[in-house]
RNA sequence: GUGCCUGUAGCUCAGUGGAUAGAGCGCUUGCCUACGGAGCAAGAUGUCGGGGGUUCGAAUCCCUCCAGGCACGCCA
């Protein structure tokens, strides 16, 4: 079926063409011999210059040893036709301008909406499996808001991937072995304690946020005093239990939802450390000294040695790490992508090191560092500790302003800019939201498709060559998709889909204020009103494409949000208790 | 001090070596008893941090300086 052909990305379609002319040109003799650069086409920002451009003529103008303006007409003369291909002009200094065929272009309107939801879906990765693991935080505390940004940035990727065909898997590393998990047990332990008003020490390190007693409640409810000899082991467990809980209902509620948690202390049960171990002592690759095991990176070009086992026998982290990252070689995935917090960041290389030195080809592994997200509030930068209990929690966040705009928001920005999250702006975002923007067109589509519905009329018969230029425009955009997505993956770029459909729907909005097919005021033939509906059909399985790609709803409806009244009333009783 | 990231409109930020640098918000002015107005139209706003270089062409690549963030543990 045409329709369901797996769409290739228009600027290669077109590639090829130029490709083809300049070989062909070569061959009668019209232009020298000398090897074709990689040819990138794209669309230019002036509409006067065509739909797609290339600047071929001036990229080979060395090497073909004549003007711009004369290799681009032997260009042009050469192009094979296509069925995309409307026309071809040429503009100094040297550019070739194409435009895409009328026809063709309002024909794409049918094949969108027949390939419905999987609209755009591509074949790059077609039977090829790929694994991105992303939030993978510590079972201490809950879900910090810069968590959920690698969150977003991985799970989006993950959904990008998927459109490109990729078998994905979503993996969550829980760290649930480790130092850090008795520290939060013997604070668990302390807090419940305390609560009992049987003597404790809370420690040093410990975690102070009030979800520390909040769990130790819970359990003073569940089990009175029975827990008051239990080992720490025993509060770590409930402990890490309650918090993971509640950080799988966090990511739940942003559409976050791993196929697999690996666990830590599996990489201890199955001997994997163990072997990981015996395999870099094999290799050269581990020493002892001071008492402690250390990895020699050095020999793989790292500035320093590490540490692999501390004086006092336990690994450190990168020990597990590597194992996890041998076991994910071992599954044979043909993409791996690592998300971190910049605060990581310099671990990464470490632990692609080790693999090396395991004798394993990381290359396939593509390690994604986003910044760190800076909360502010009332003017002033929070600081966002787990240990200290001083962070803004998700589920706070997400009750402020909803699923939908913190993953937009948290998408919308490169990985690589430090992000400034005023959360007062978050929270008075409300209606001025460009998420609004973007849900509404589809809205908007969707009220065309009930109101057309109601009064029986239908699409049946629709001429779509009486769609006018700004329609057309819009078509020619949607199927910018392709490549918007490829480019996101690739590049590692993911809120190049938020800022594209944040001006697909910025480009929607006048149409629809304009091209009508339900009017009182204005006389719609039929034919015309079919034709407009059409498009607006298709426009929403793209709108609809787009926010699942970036993990929001595509709403039917728009509801306005509670909002708040801050006057008029009482504080009410959502002040909390002082403890 | 070293490494990584960043510096673009009043604010938050896009920007793929190409043509006259963009969006949202905010601001100004005007529309709107029409498919849910959370809308539409028009407008103002820029030493792309500074300086050198490469190139037919640089916000984009290289060097350097300035400013900010993160990391430099036998924490994870």
């Amino acid at each position: 079926m045409e329709s369901n052909r797996a769409v290739k990305p228009l600027p290669i379609a077109f590639a090829a063409l130029v490709h083809q002319a300049v070989r062909s040109a070569q061959a009668d003799g019209s232009l020298p011999e000398f090897a074709i650069p990689e040819l990138k086409i794209e669309p230019p920002k002036r509409p006067e210059h065509g739909d797609y451009a290339s600047a071929v003529a001036l990229q080979v103008q060395k090497l073909a040893g004549k003007p711009p303006m004369q290799i681009a007409e032997i260009v042009r003369a050469h192009l094979p036709s296509a069925p995309f291909l409307g026309s071809a002009e040429i503009a100094p200094p040297g550019f070739l301008n194409f435009r895409l065929d009328r026809a063709w272009l309002a024909a794409q309107l049918d094949h969108i909406i027949a390939a419905g939801e999987r609209v755009f879906q591509q074949d790059d990765g077609a039977g090829k499996r790929a694994q991105v693991e992303y939030v993978s935080a510590n079972p201490t505390g809950p879900l910090s808001v810069h968590r959920i940004r690698g969150g977003v940035i991985g799970d989006t990727i993950a959904n990008l991937l998927e459109a490109l065909g990729y078998s994905v898997t979503r993996e969550y590393y829980y760290n649930n072995a480790g130092q850090q998990m008795n520290v939060l047990g013997a604070s668990v332990r302390a807090r419940y304690l305390e609560m009992l008003g049987l003597p404790n020490e809370f420690p040093e390190n410990g975690y102070r946020g009030q979800y520390i007693r909040m769990i130790a409640a819970t359990l003073a409810a569940i089990y009175g005093d029975s827990l008051r000899d239990a080992p720490v082991e025993r509060f770590r467990d409930l402990a890490s239990e309650s918090i993971f809980y509640r950080i799988k209902n966090s990511m739940r509620r942003v559409n976050i939802v791993h196929d697999v948690f690996f666990l830590e202390n599996s990489l201890y049960d199955d001997g994997s450390v163990a072997e990981t171990i015996a395999a870099l002592r094999e290799r050269g690759y581990a020493y002892e000294q001071d008492g402690a095991l250390w990895f020699r990176s050095t020999a793989l070009g790292d500035e320093k040695d590490r540490v692999i086992v501390k004086r006092n026998g336990e690994p450190t982290y990168r020990l597990p790490d590597m194992a996890y990252h041998r076991n994910k070689l071992e599954r044979g995935f043909d993409l791996i992508v690592d998300v971190f917090g910049a605060d990581h960041a310099a671990t990464a290389p470490q632990v692609l090191l080790g693999v090396k030195a395991l004798g394993y080809d990381p290359s396939c592994v593509r390690t994604v560092i986003h910044q760190m997200v800076e909360l502010i509030e009332g003017g002033e930068a929070r600081r966002m500790s787990t240990r200290r209990g001083d962070f803004v929690e998700l589920d706070e966040l997400l009750d402020d302003v909803g699923a939908d705009a913190v993953r937009y928001f948290m998408l919308a920005q490169s990985p690589n800019t430090a992000m400034s999250f005023d959360l007062d702006l978050a929270r008075a975002q409300g209606d001025e939201n460009p998420v609004y923007r973007i849900q509404n067109a589809h809205v908007r589509c969707a009220g065309i498709l009930r109101r057309t519905a109601e009064r029986g009329m239908s699409d049946e018969g629709a001429d779509l060559s009486l769609l006018g230029d700004d329609e057309l425009a819009f078509v020619k955009k949607m199927l910018e998709t392709p490549e918007v997505i490829s480019r996101a993956v690739t590049e590692i770029q993911p809120q190049a889909i938020a800022v594209f459909a944040l001006d697909l729907a910025g480009m929607f909005h006048p149409i629809y204020d304009r091209v009508r097919v339900i009017s009182e005021q204005e006389d719609i033939p039929a034919p015309l009103a079919a034709a407009r509906l059409r498009f607006y059909k298709a426009a929403k399985v793209v709108f609809a494409r787009l926010l699942k790609l970036m993990g929001m709803s595509a709403p039917e409806t728009m509801e306005r949000r509670a909002k708040p009244e801050p006057s008029e009333q009482e504080p009410s009783a959502a002040e909390p208790e002082s403890a």
